[in-house]
This record gives C-alpha cells, sequence and structure tokens, in this order.
DNA sequence: CTGAAGGCTAC
DNA sequence: TCTCGTAGCCTTCAG
C-alpha cells in the first residue's frame, strides 16, 4: 500500500489556483514578495518551502495544501456553517474525508498521514490545535490511528564558513552559547519563510526525522482537555487552566513522546498566554505590546519630521522585533493616533492624513503609504524622557527592545481607555477626562478628598449618565424637534458611527416610523434631518421615548476591566479608584528612582568639577608636575593628592584642554559648581510628591 | 432563551 | 490593490 501524505501547509496571502483532481500535482502560485523593510532578510512563504522540499521526495506520494489564516473553530458551530466554510470544504475535498462517517483504517482516505506545516510560533501552534479540534470533533478515530503528524523544523541556526548546526529547542541553543563559542552567525527562524531552498531540500531528504507524530495516549484527559480550550462557554475553565500554568516545560520532539494532551498543556497554552499578553494592556502605561513597539521607536528614533506610517511601521519591526504582519502593526499606529470622537481622548501620535473619522468608525481611514505621523506635543509630558533611563528594558534574542512597560505622570489607561479580546479573559474601559485625572492626581497627592471619575469623551456633545439600576453608563445622542414633521439629530451615542446609525435610520423607515432623512453629516459634525408623520410624532414626543425609538443610546459597562498588574499577572479591577491607586503606588515608586538616578548623576558631576578645580590648582601651584613625566607618575601623584578617578580613570583630568589651567578656568568652575551644588540641595529637599506635582502641573498648563 | 454582531490584534 | 475570512470574551440586541 502507498504510504503518502498531504502537508496542511499554514501560509498567508496565498492563492490556490488550480481545482485539484489529482493531489499529487499540485500548482499554485507562490507569493515570495514579504520581505522586510530594510531589505536585509527576505522571506519566502511556506508553501514555497514545502514545494522545493518536494524535490528531495519527490511528488507521487506528496502534496501540499495552503491553509489561510486560522481555520474555524468547529466546537459549538453550526453544521452548516462549517459545511459552508472554504477552507474546511478544501480540506475535506483534498484528504477525501466524509462527514459522519466512521474510519477503521487510514486507507480510506487518499493520504496516510496529514502533517501540519506551520510556523515554529506560537500562533502557529494555535493553528495546529484549531485543526486538531477540527478531527477530534468529526473523526475522532483519525486520532487513533497514527494519522495526525507535524514537521518540526529548526528554530535557530549558526554558520561559521560551511559549518552549520540547528537546533530545534532554544533550550539547546542556550546550552551551546554557554560553551564560550567564537566567530559562529546566528540565525532565528521566525518563520518557516527563513527556511533557504537548499535546507528546506536538506530536511525533506530525512522527511521522517522531522516528521513527529501526535500520539493519542490518555484518552480522557484528550478529550477534556479540547473540549477546554475550544468550548465557547468555558472561559472560565481556561481562566483556571491558564491561571496554574508553569512556564518552562520544554519539550523535546525528537526524544519524548507528543501526545495530543500534552501538545495542548505545553505548547498551545503558550499561545492562550502570548493571546493575552498582545490583547491585554498593563495597567502602569495602558498599552498593549504593539502599542509599546511603536512608542519605543518614537522615542528612539526622535524623529523631528513627519514619517510615513508604512515606514514608521518598518522602523518599529526592525528597533523592536516585532514578528508579527505590517497590517496589525500599521492598524496599532492608526488606531493610535486617530482623535475623532469617541475614539482617544490623548491620541500619542498626530493624525497627519486621513487616519479615519466618526462617518465610518475609523475604518474609513487612508492607506498607511499615504498617512503621517509624529510624536505629538503632549505625549513627552507624559512620557517624561529622563524616565526613559530607570525602565526595565526588555530583550529579544540578545536585542534590547521596548521596557515591560512605561510609567507614564498619568494612568494613561484611563485616558484612552481600551478593548481587548485575549483567551480566557477580554477588557474593556472606557475613556476618562485628562484634566480630570489630573485635578484627581493633584487631590490626592494633597491628602484631600477626590470626586469619584465618570467616563467623558473629548468633543462628545451627549450625555453620559451613570445607571444605578444597571450599574452602568449610559450615551445619550441629541435628538431636537425643529417642527412638527421634522426632527434634527445632532449627536450620536458614543461608539455608533454615523454609517452605522444610518442602517437604524433605515431600519425605521422599513417599520414605518419615519418617512425619510436627510444627512448634512461632515467628518467631525453630526446633522442629520429626519422628517416623520405629525401623528408619529406625537406618538413618540416624549424625551426619553424619542431617545428609544432612534436608538441614541449606547452602553458601558465597568464590569469587565482586566489589565496586566506590575507583575505580569491579569488582574480583575473593580473600580476606577483601584487602578489610579495601584497606578499611583508605582509611579511614586519610581519618582524616587527617577529622584534617586538624576541625584547620582548630579553628583558625578559635582565630583568631576570638584577635581578638575583641584586638578587646575595643583597644577598652577606647581604641586603637580606633568612636564617630563610618565603618566604612571603622573597618576600615582594625583593619588597622592587625593584626586577621585571617574568611571576607574583619571582620563577626564588628563584629556582636558591645556587652555582651562588658568585661573579664568578655576573661576569658571567654581560658578558651575556653586550652580550644580544648589541644584543638588534643591533636589535632594524636593519630595517625590512634589516632583509628580511639578510634572502634573506642567501637563495641566500645557493642556489648557 | 438563543444566535448574531461588534470591538481588536493576530493569522 | 482591496476585500474578506478566521480566533478569542463579553455585552447588547433581535427574533
Amino acid at each position: 500500500m502507498i504510504e503518502n501524505f498531504l502537508e496542511l501547509v499554514d501560509i498567508e496571502d496565498i492563492e490556490f489556483t488550480d481545482k485539484y483532481e489529482n493531489m499529487i500535482d499540485i500548482s499554485v502560485d507562490i507569493d515570495q514578495s514579504f520581505s522586510l523593510s530594510n531589505g536585509i532578510i527576505s522571506h519566502n512563504s511556506a508553501l514555497g518551502t514545502c514545494i522545493t522540499g518536494f524535490a528531495s521526495t519527490g511528488r507521487d506520494f506528496y502534496g501540499a495544501f495552503p491553509l489561510k489564516g486560522k481555520p474555524l473553530n468547529v466546537r459549538d458551530t453550526a453544521l452548516s456553517k462549517i459545511k459552508e466554510n472554504e477552507e474546511i470544504k478544501n480540506i475535506i475535498t483534498a484528504l477525501g474525508l466524509e462527514f459522519g462517517k466512521k474510519y477503521t483504517s487510514t486507507k480510506e482516505l487518499r493520504y496516510g498521514k496529514v502533517v501540519f506545516f506551520s510556523d515554529a510560533d506560537l500562533d502557529g501552534a494555535h493553528i495546529k490545535g484549531l485543526l486538531i479540534n477540527i478531527f477530534e470533533t468529526f473523526w475522532k478515530e483519525l486520532l487513533e490511528l497514527d494519522f495526525i503528524y507535524e514537521f518540526v523544523t529548526p528554530i535557530v541556526k549558526i554558520e561559521k564558513g560551511k559549518d552549520a548546526k540547528f537546533f530545534y529547542k532554544l533550550d539547546d541553543y542556550e546550552k551551546w552559547k554557554q560553551t564560550n563559542q567564537k566567530g559562529w552567525f546566528v540565525t532565528y527562524y521566525k518563520g518557516l519563510g527563513t527556511i533557504e531552498a537548499h535546507e528546506a531540500k536538506d530536511f525533506f531528504k530525512n522527511i521522517n526525522k522531522h516528521l513527529i507524530r501526535f500520539h493519542y495516549d490518555k484518552p480522557d484527559e484528550t478529550k477534556d482537555i479540547i473540549d477546554l480550550v475550544f468550548r465557547e462557554k468555558r472561559a472560565d475553565d481556561r481562566k483556571k487552566w491558564l491561571l496554574n500554568y508553569k512556564p518552562g516545560t520544554i519539550i523535546d520532539k525528537f526524544t519524548q513522546k507528543t501526545t495530543f494532551d500534552s501538545f495542548f498543556h505545553d505548547e498551545f497554552i503558550e499561545f492562550s498566554m502570548a493571546d493575552n499578553i498582545r490583547s491585554i494592556p498593563s495597567v502602569v502605561d495602558g498599552l498593549k505590546p504593539s502599542q509599546r513597539k511603536v512608542l519605543y521607536t518614537m522615542f528612539k528614533n526622535k524623529y523631528t519630521n513627519k514619517i510615513k506610517v508604512a515606514n514608521l511601521s518598518g522602523a518599529v519591526m526592525e528597533k523592536s522585533s516585532y514578528h508579527h504582519g505590517p497590517q496589525s502593526l500599521e492598524g496599532a499606529i492608526i488606531g493610535m493616533a486617530q482623535n475623532f470622537v469617541g475614539s482617544n481622548n490623548l491620541n500619542l501620535l498626530q493624525p497627519l492624513g486621513n487616519f479615519g473619522s466618526r462617518l465610518k468608525g475609523g475604518k474609513d481611514a487612508a492607506s498607511s503609504r499615504y498617512t503621517f505621523t509624529l510624536l505629538s506635543d503632549l505625549t513627552r509630558n507624559i512620557f517624561i524622557p529622563t524616565d526613559d533611563d530607570i525602565l526595565n528594558y526588555l530583550d529579544d534574542d540578545g536585542f534590547s527592545i521596548e521596557p515591560d512597560y512605561y510609567i507614564p505622570v498619568i494612568p494613561m489607561i484611563l485616558v484612552n481607555g481600551s478593548n481587548g479580546i485575549g483567551t480566557g479573559w477580554s477588557t474593556s474601559l472606557p475613556n476618562f477626562d485628562t484634566k480630570d485625572i489630573i485635578k484627581y492626581l493633584v487631590l490626592n497627592l494633597k491628602g484631600q478628598a477626590t470626586e469619584q471619575l465618570h467616563p467623558k469623551y473629548n468633543h462628545f456633545k451627549g450625555k453620559i449618565t451613570y445607571d444605578e439600576k444597571n450599574d452602568r453608563y449610559v450615551t445619550t445622542g441629541i435628538i431636537k424637534k425643529i417642527n412638527m414633521s421634522t426632527l434634527n439629530i445632532s449627536e450620536l451615542p458614543i461608539g455608533i458611527s454615523n454609517d452605522k446609525y444610518y442602517e437604524i435610520l433605515d431600519g425605521l423607515i422599513d417599520k414605518k416610523i419615519i418617512k425619510d432623512y436627510t444627512k448634512n453629516d461632515t467628518d467631525v459634525k453630526v446633522d442629520i434631518t429626519v422628517s416623520i408623520t405629525r401623528e408619529m410624532l406625537k406618538e413618540i414626543e416624549d424625551k426619553d421615548s424619542m431617545i428609544q425609538t432612534f436608538k441614541l443610546e449606547s452602553f458601558i459597562s465597568m464590569s469587565n476591566i482586566h489589565l496586566f498588574n506590575r507583575n505580569s499577572q491579569i488582574k480583575k479591577y473593580g473600580s476606577i479608584d483601584e487602578i489610579i491607586q495601584e497606578f499611583s503606588e508605582i509611579r511614586l515608586e519610581y519618582y524616587q528612582k527617577r529622584k534617586d538616578y538624576i541625584l547620582s548623576q548630579l553628583e558625578r558631576d559635582r565630583k568631576i568639577l570638584l577635581n578638575r578645580m583641584k586638578f587646575i590648582n595643583n597644577i598652577l601651584k606647581g604641586e603637580l608636575e606633568l612636564k617630563n613625566k610618565k603618566r604612571t607618575e603622573i597618576e600615582e601623584k594625583m593619588i597622592e593628592l587625593s584626586l577621585e578617578k571617574v568611571d576607574d580613570s583619571f582620563s577626564y583630568l588628563l584629556n582636558m584642554s591645556l587652555l582651562s589651567l588658568s585661573n579664568e578656568k578655576l573661576l569658571e568652575l567654581k560658578e558651575t559648581y556653586n550652580q550644580k551644588k544648589i541644584e543638588i540641595d534643591e533636589l535632594t529637599k524636593t519630595t517625590i510628591k512634589q516632583l509628580w506635582l511639578k510634572d502634573l502641573n506642567e501637563l495641566y498648563k500645557k493642556i489648557k
């Protein structure tokens, strides 16, 4: 019997063009155009890698099929929807599967094995899991029939001359690194596209070494974990599962048996964790990693001229090791720069060009090729440059990247709010007014009573009220009676775009509640005139009824606020006060750190000035001879004269200009020294609360 | 009560 | 080049 394979290839942007009557010879279009903006690394796509590899195996017994993006989660999904899904239809055709059929042997299928060939990253693990979910749901017996495999590819390659060695576990590479080898060039394989053609051919030559079977060892546990991971209603179980996760289980796929069970518990779970990390912001800076990477790049590159969004995206990828697609990153940049009503209260980036409007909820933004951005004027009043030096910068494969979190002057998480969807958890928090927040912090710092903060949106003309009964805020648009048959809508509730609202009005026409409406909206002004019959108007005339009929309400729930705390744990926050409290604690700690840091810098300056003065004095008085002396002799004498080294060296004294050795210079230095001392005294006397108040005051003035 | 839709970072 | 599909959680809304 022929042993043949179907590789399920995970790739994006690939069109599977030919209808394959014969799975053994597939024609494909290969998009090989993706490359990083600096042009150093080029990416081929995974299917290309696979097809290249087939040069070693031949194509008679191998077929490859490219998947696009994430497959459907078939658990709890209507069979009708599953059967309509293009990807699933294709997989079924390719493998010769039938719904409802029970297989006793893989010989009933068109291929003897199915192999997952995905990027060796976390989204790749997610895709493998979703595929396993499909087989487990409809053809569970295939899990027991040695049918499901994955193709493992290396994570790191090291090269020296003609020598090359691959590591399939990061752990192995780390161990090798500790043996202190020199002169090796290291490549991280971030995706299948990193694999070179000749390498793909080698891997496929030894294909059996690379094919790892999923074993079906613990039926009950396997069934349970797949259900826990994919069943829609089990988010709370997933919470528990993720909270119990202990990182660091390193799997050696070559020596250890991979079971479906261990795959979900050790590998898939890493995706779930990462899904939360990228989707849920930090309580400290209010940012998600992609946004933080953008800010980091803006700070680091210190752009003075506006930069094209597409170019900024490339810079972020490079400077902050962003390993995902550019579209996603560009979306993050655009989102950070938007400032229409309902988006940011304080956009950290400037929207130079069309970044979208409330007409389409921001979806009308122009392409990143056409738009520009730059830091906003206020950004550096919130993220103070001096604090850059006291942050905890992360490391990506030995490359310094953005900090675990920034520490802004105000809790930015409240200013712009946040929405995010992770695994087990999601989060949603509305916007608050920057000036309200500053006032709150100032009163807090002065030990005075604070007022409850309520959500607020810049330039929103409607009302936001608290609905005690339902414990939620209600945002209300504005509708006014012009005459007995005409109404005017001049504001929409938060979160409803003009576009969406027209659909609502169309619905009202269908229901014969209104006759017609005219749009006079601009991108910044809502202006809709509604014509209605006198009778109908009378019926709905009272204010509440009008708001409800015209659906001019939206709701803000405060019951799903999850944020990463300073210790990188997801925490549920019950109130705004709690967020400010936790933010304030860490902010004050970091004012102490900032103060200590600046004082140490000033002390260093003072020491340098003092020693320069002493040094000049020593020379002018003839206590220190430089002429015809060896450096070692001079330095010994300097120590005798109790001159101090800085950074373990006297260079800062011995490299001084000859012109400095004068009384005039001495007087000048004395002046600077005295100023430095005053500066030190003043900072020493300033409390950390005063430092914070000063920053808040400056920010407040600038906002006004 | 159930199913669908929307928000958002990723594929 | 542009549009569209998928995951994941929670809330709202229509039927």
